[in-house]
DNA sequence: CTACATTATGAAATAAAATTTCATTTTTTC
DNA sequence: GAAAAAATGAAATTTTATTTCATAATGTAG
């Protein structure tokens, strides 16, 4: 946790002394990685032994520790947060707010996500008779990108984006079939029906999700998906691209299982592609 | 600058002790912070001294001063890297290194955007009188994506995934119209021609696209995204990952640009899907 | 290859900074 | 309003960093 935020946290459990300290402190914390122990308790008109015991009191190891920490959060210049965009944001600024939120939504999609869940998937994929990805706007942008990797592993699988087509498809399904539904909202109704039907026909329902939605509801295994709420409308949507990167790490982990006779299979795909391309000299 | 970076660049003006302290350090420099100059001069089998000789050559004032700086690195330093799968990687361990691996992607296309020819993009597509989005394989699900997006803002926008549909429409298009053609390795030969033939016919051809490629010798403007080096076979492709955050960008730009009045008829769009969903109580 | 100059290095001394101890002051509680 | 508890700072101590200086290693010119 952020040592500056800690100390305004705290404020109040301080004694007079130290929450004079404590004020010389965030009034300008960039001065302060630079001062002695002797030059801070000057500037907050207190004794040495006070600031030292200020900074035993944020669980530091003592003085230098805590400068330590405060060089690390002034680093930390907030790093990847969701910075709205404004109406008189410059190219650059709303090019930078973007990049920045949706690298902030990824860190966050990344804690929400269960190993566990991400392995048992896995597994399920790895031993899926048949493979169905389901997902409409934004996502069936996932569910579309998910049937092209997992084409290249020579397995059978198929995406639908079409309403009518999810429910035939999950309709038609079976045990041992894997259909995994792609929604970020999980309110989508259509889709929450498809995952139900796919569930009554014995198929395993993955989920891509956020948590508790009720799409949630109906899937054997959910992998959770938060990004940062999205309440400003200027605000794209950066869930579909937290979406990919899980795809990638379905995709990675199914390599991973099946070994390496399977990813020579896929290095000839990746070859057979060669022709279409203009040579690269260098 | 980061003082990590920095040592690494100066290592060979370094004496040999000197090195010693920096290899040290480079090993670990989350340990180092938390060390003494006697421990870390113990560690690299050198004296004090030359530990502290090390940090002015850094232009530091001292070790506890280097110290800090060093400290401010790792907190923002070299946080995404693009850490490659390895065969025995556990799925927490695959899971985190791909989402740290686009992130870092996400950084470098960042920085290799070039703000002015966003600008200038977003100028274009706002008078254009229609908007085609071309793409295969991978990028095929970002022209996709983009044609969703602009399709919200209620303009001409088209997209195809089909060589021969991108022909056709290249042909067709005229003097007013954008073509954005998208592709990472920018030498996918039918696409190269698309651009070639969309100009031909006085069309204003965005290539988004890798720096230097022979698509974007076609393109007015190229939207440079450049992303990590993919040597490793089980890396996934950021690629579209970056490129989505692109037309993200695009769009919000776009979005700005018309003002206020065309952001409430966004709002409408969004409202209208709303009967399509299940209620969130809360 | 030697003699000289230059640079690099560490032992010891010194200086600086931080921490501990403990006596004093302030605050709280009954 | 007195005893207990907590807070505070002066001084002593300890830890840590820096400087000084002698020695060793390396390079250079003859």
């Amino acid at each position: 946790m952020n040592i500056l935020e800690k100390i305004t946290n705290e404020l109040d459990t301080l004694s007079k002394s130290e929450r004079k300290v404590a004020e010389v402190i965030l009034a300008s914390p960039s001065t302060v990685i630079h001062s002695s122990i002797a030059a801070l308790a000057k500037q907050a008109n207190i004794s040495e032994p006070t600031v030292n015991r200020f900074c035993r009191r944020l669980d530091t190891k003592g003085y230098p520790d805590f400068k330590l920490h405060l060089a690390q959060s002034l680093a930390n210049g907030t790093p990847y947060v969701n910075r709205h965009v404004d109406e008189n944001d410059s190219a650059e600024e709303y090019t930078d707010k973007i990049f920045e939120s949706t690298m902030a939504s990824l860190e966050l999609a990344r804690k929400s996500l269960d190993a566990n869940d991400v392995n048992r998937s896995v597994d399920l994929l790895t031993q899926a008779n048949k493979i169905s990805f389901f997902g409409l706007g934004a996502s069936a942008i996932v569910a579309h990108d998910a049937q092209n990797k997992f084409f290249r592993f020579n397995v059978p699988v198929v995406y639908f984006d079409d309403i009518l087509m999810q429910r035939m498809s999950a309709i038609n399904s079976r045990q041992g079939d894997v259909v995994i539904v792609i929604s970020h909202t999980g309110r989508t109704k259509s889709l929450v029906e498809v995952a139900s039907l796919a569930k009554e026909n014995d198929a395993t329902v993955i989920g891509i999700t956020t948590k508790g939605t009720p799409l949630a509801k109906e899937c054997s295994i959910v992998l959770t998906v938060d990004v940062c709420e999205d309440t400003d409308l200027y605000m794209p949507m950066s869930s579909r691209i937290a979406q990919l990167a899980l795809i990638d790490v379905l995709a990675t982990g199914f390599t991973l299982r099946r070994g390496s006779k399977f990813r020579d299979n896929l290095k000839k795909v990746k070859d057979s592609l060669r022709s279409s391309r203009f040579e690269k000299k260098d």
